[in-house]
DNA sequence: CTATAAATGGAAAATATGTGCCGATTCGGG
DNA sequence: CCCGAATCGGCACATATTTTCCATTTATAG
């Protein structure tokens, strides 16, 4: 047998089946960008979720990640294997040799990342025994019914802004970052209007324009959200509402990992609420 | 038709379904002496290899074991479960949770922001454990050394490059943020000199225009340094050093909690490495 | 712009897997 | 030693999952 030099059958690509799931990483990455669109997509993902390849069905799979099973078996095929399921041996393998790796406490394997890791962990960790559900949702309420949302935040608050910016519009809220390009923050309010509501985040130290700013805004008849890290913010004054999201620091650095969290979820809730109020 | 208290159908036993890996543990360590032979050996491999309970299909398991289909159905279903793929998802799920080495499992508090919580925790770990010290600090060597940093990011990486601009300048780095503002981008980068390092910044879906600044970058003589979420990254190949930061996703958003952290992780260890070189 | 090839999604067919039933076996009590 | 109840294993059935095929869409080359 195989000796025969016509028998053109599909093996799809010159792919031998890689046997581990390291071989198999170093595959996709090496070739993967010649893959097409949606088979790029799905390497992507499966490359990034590798757990759930080994422990999910296709379809769930292929739903979770916007595809569909038949793309996934050729995935699987262009790169050497029967079928989904024989790729997924290769996971599973994987899953269950990883398995001895379990907490151990004793061995804290310490790298320069280790204690912003630690850090962004606590502070994630206050903020879920910090939530308050009650105050969360009025918030949510209160985003989710805004004609027009205006970003404030400068320094160490503007890549939250800017974050919330573009997952705000990407959701189709009306939505306005006060970027302050060209010194132009307060004509860039100015196409504020009664009723809107401004979210202002800021963090200590406390000196920024960010306070002014949100004042004047309240002035000219709009709510205020304020996204800070303590209660004695200057921007608790003015606000309405308040979010309060401690980050710890490491070592005088502090992460925006729980600050970012906490805007995200925020949006997502603000877009659900929406959705489900203009269905109702 | 719950109603009738004559149907005593079977239950098998007074259990109700453990809903966690750890409840299950404690019914069978509780009172798995009272059940049968073959049941209790089933109790017993179970309880040491939850891996292969969670990966491998009812038959091959019970092979491995030495026992039949039927009696693992039964086995599960003496603790409450529905059938042996009901009991199979609480080590599907326990296997899942403890892939980022998962600390508290049992606790399920849930509230609008935990999938996100969790999201992040889950990529703080993987990014922990995914740590390649020799590589990190050839990276941190290169962004110490470099004249000029020139940042690239846009949409959902613009607060990263925002952020990191930030950070660096505080700590003395010569960066410039390329912003596209006035989408002047090609000419911001037109300040960029031989031997000058850019940082550029992508996530998938890899629709922006970093890749192709990227490029120009390099043609102009610039050492390349890639801080993207997966191999298949069209940035891989046009970078010298590639940082892969993989943000799990919940319900399909993705913070940046973990690419946040090493971002910030990057200029602090730089920042040092500098001061270091300055004064030997 | 057209023609050709490639890629994709949906749905039927094939396969694998899990479950329920029932006869066989074992265990314990009389 | 025998009887009855409980447990167990094999097998047929039901279900779930994967795979293949094909029509449609999308990209590519001429």
């Amino acid at each position: 047998m195989a000796q025969g030099a016509d028998a053109e059958e599909q093996p799809s690509l010159g792919y031998v089946r890689p046997e581990t799931f390291e071989e198999l990483l170093a595959v996709i990455a090496s070739d993967g960008g010649r893959l097409p669109k949606r088979l790029r997509a799905v390497a992507i993902h499966v490359t990034q979720n590798p757990g759930d390849v080994a422990l999910a069905t296709i379809s769930t799979l292929a739903e979770a990640m916007g595809s569909t099973p038949s793309t996934l078996v050729r995935f699987a095929k262009t790169f050497g294997y029967a079928g989904f399921s024989d790729l997924q041996e290769v996971f599973k393998a994987h899953l269950k040799t990883g398995l001895g790796r379990g907490p151990r406490p004793g061995e804290a394997a310490s790298h320069p990342l280790s204690p912003l890791i630690r850090a962004a962990e606590a502070s994630l960790a206050g903020l879920d025994a910090g939530f308050d559900a009650g105050a969360f949702d009025a918030i949510v309420a209160a985003v989710a019914a805004a004609p027009v949302l205006h970003l404030i935040g400068s320094k160490r608050a503007f890549p939250v802004v800017s974050y919330l910016s573009l997952t705000l519009l990407q959701h189709g809220f009306r939505t306005v970052l006060i970027d302050n390009i060209g010194s132009s923050a307060t004509d860039q309010l100015s196409v504020l209007d009664e009723g809107d509501l401004v979210l202002s985040v800021s963090f200590s130290p406390y000196n920024s324009a960010t306070p002014d700013l949100t004042r004047m805004a309240r002035a000219r008849g709009a709510a205020v959200l304020a996204l800070t890290d303590s209660a004695l913010s200057p921007l608790v004054a003015v606000a309405d509402h308040v979010l309060i999201v401690a980050e710890k620091s490491a070592a005088g650095y502090r992460t925006l990992a729980a600050t970012m969290v906490m805007g995200l979820g925020l949006v997502v809730a603000a877009a659900e609420r929406r959705a489900a109020l203009r269905r109702g």
